[in-house]
DNA sequence: AAAATTATGTCAGTCATGTTGACCGATAAT
DNA sequence: ATTATCGGTCAACATGACTGACATAATTTT
């Protein structure tokens, strides 16, 4: 198991302004907690809304990256998600059943199938993706444009290099 | 539905370095998957550690904040989860039996159950949280201490009220 | 002292979301 | 013509969440 980088210290403030102490183990924990409890809060007004309509976590992930990209095939989502062909498939059929979401032949491979939002899909993704926007709007102008930049530095150092490809590929107007 | 703050553009560069248009639709949609992706990639190496064992993120839920605080009692527990305490018990106990939490009666409530890593716990504990840690650690020193306070700001505004209280009384050492 | 409340545990059933493995048809690529 | 890929499906299973009901012991309130 490789070791942490900088031993622990007891005495004294750890203020993460002052130099070099954010290293410290009781300043990582703070950012394993930080992270565990805004992941929490952050998902649960959509959770909410989502389980009045019967719909799930899942359900939003798929119509989330479906708006984002719409025409996606089967395959990218699966990419996106990592979560296996099955699991897709149920949340998938569920959503094209209740009318969220429609699938059209590709037109260049007749295999694939690209999906996208119906009205009422557009509707939802819209509301949820409303909900997480304006928490993220209040963050961001609480804090401001340095803050917003640390934060995005921070998140994008902690992704695996592959999913930072990615980013950077479907986010090509940011340098990170 | 309330609506976004700030109307969404087309044209033009978004970098959040530019004043003020960290509000706009698709930087706030870039931080939603920016968060994530990395919470996914975060939490991956944890869990192939604990599949190892046979055990999930749920134990390691409890595996960490019993670490944290060592002493905690399952009401703590419970409130810190926002689980069940059938959800708790199911974990709780399988870790007991498996002799990584031992629990001792409460000195002054005599109902009161205090949790404890016994040494197999702690070891694992630490293992799991080096796996964190380093991450963190290696993300904090590419990016250095304004990016971390920024995240640190960014991660506390995105908090309900009743857990930034509660991060406040645990880690009094911080202002924000 | 009796009653109410609290801390914790347990039984039983359900649901959502993930997994593996096997197999299929349609289509594309070699 | 063969092989590979895209997508779907069936079956079985595991995990981790949920609800509701009930139980025991200990503490607090009346």
């Amino acid at each position: 198991m490789t070791d942490i980088i900088l031993p622990q210290k007891q005495s004294g403030t750890s203020s993460a302004r002052e130099k070099g102490l954010f290293l410290r183990r009781q300043e990582l924990r703070r950012a394993i907690e930080l992270l565990f409890f805004a992941y929490r809060d952050f998902t649960y007004e959509a959770d909410e809304l989502l389980s009045d309509l019967d719909l799930g976590r899942a359900h939003h992930r798929v119509i989330y990256f479906v708006g984002r990209q719409p025409g996606i095939t089967v395959s990218d989502l699966l990419a996106i998600l990592h979560i296996t062909k099955q699991s897709l498939s149920r949340v998938l059929s569920h959503l094209i059943d209740e009318d969220y979401i429609i699938q059209e032949t590709g037109p260049r491979d007749r295999r694939q199938r690209l999906l996208h939002l119906t009205d009422k899909g557009v509707s939802l993704e819209k509301k949820l993706t409303d909900l997480q926007c304006n928490r993220f709007a209040r963050a961001y102008s609480e804090r401001g444009i340095d803050a917003v930049d640390g934060f995005q530095q921070i998140l994008t150092s902690l992704l695996d290099d592959d999913t930072r490809s990615h980013l950077r590929a479907v986010h090509p107007d940011r340098i990170d």
